[in-house]
DNA sequence: TTCTCTATTGTAAAAAGTTACAATAAAATT
DNA sequence: AATTTTATTGTAACTTTTTACAATAGAGAA
């Protein structure tokens, strides 16, 4: 049970402490390389803590999101999972027909910094998925829209 | 119940149908300026098709949205709340305190462009909310790293 | 209008996510 | 090691969201 020991001092730092549960969720997380939706955590992270219970799997994944651990990531329409905080990196995928792609890191950084400077916050985006069409699907509904106007 | 009308057309150049349901739906939607959760819209569209059911809602919001005439607004770690699509705006919010701010139109118009540029997808980001650390929440968590290096 | 096809809905049960409150247990202090 | 403080958890009830499947009803064709 050592996954979530370097994050001790920061959450004793800020107040918080650490438990048995939440070293059994960070485990969780850890162990793929990715994002998980709260149910996969909860079976990944009842081997190690066989008691977790549903609530404190939220709450869990609640504080350790909005203290910058966790991230939350937006899968579609309603559909969360969440990751450690690790390298950012942004997808994009095609509300149509649900392809999707890796954001290169160059442009990325440049949307962060942009937005930085916009706004005067420092954003932190690590990882998002972004809809829109992709240029098949681009292709296919112009043509809906000429049927629709012919 | 003309509210909807306008989108009529469009369902059928895709094969789809509208129904009063989704009417009803959209007039809600439309009623308010803003983008209101699935909950605030089953009360109000409910005033107008009384017999609307959870299901129906919750399918139609996925419908709208598939097919580029809503979009899902992320408020918060697993908040949804959906909207018409119309005009494009992004806020920020600090993830420590949860104050926010709209971000400038022209910095979310270079943000859209590079993404697209970067990916070759269309990419309609029409209502998002970004996390990151306000100004002051930057200093306060700079404060606890502080503390807790010396 | 009537017929036909199938997109859409309602039903009902299950799964996912949230909350209030009392009980527990980290960790600093003595 | 015992004490104290209060952050964190479990319980249990509740609300929200999803799903399978049968029934319904748009909309084009006859």
């Amino acid at each position: 049970m050592t996954c979530g020991s370097y994050l001790i001092d920061a959450l004793h730092a800020r107040g918080f402490r650490m438990t048995p549960q939440r070293m059994a969720i960070l485990h969780a997380l850890r162990s793929v390389g990715g994002h998980l939706t709260p149910t996969e955590i909860l079976l990944n992270a009842s081997r190690i803590y066989p008691n977790l219970t549903k609530a404190t799997l939220y709450r869990t994944l609640d504080f350790l999101t909005r203290n910058g651990f966790a991230a939350a990531v937006h899968l579609g329409d309603s559909r969360v999972a969440y990751e450690l905080v690790q390298e950012q990196h942004h997808h994009v995928m095609c509300r149509r027909c649900g392809r999707s792609l890796l954001v290169p890191e160059g442009t990325l950084r440049k949307v962060c910094e942009i937005l930085s400077e916009g706004t005067g916050y420092a954003v932190e985006a690590d990882h998002r998925v972004w809809f829109g069409l992709c240029s098949a699907c681009q292709s296919a509904e112009r043509r809906s829209d000429e049927k629709l106007a012919g």
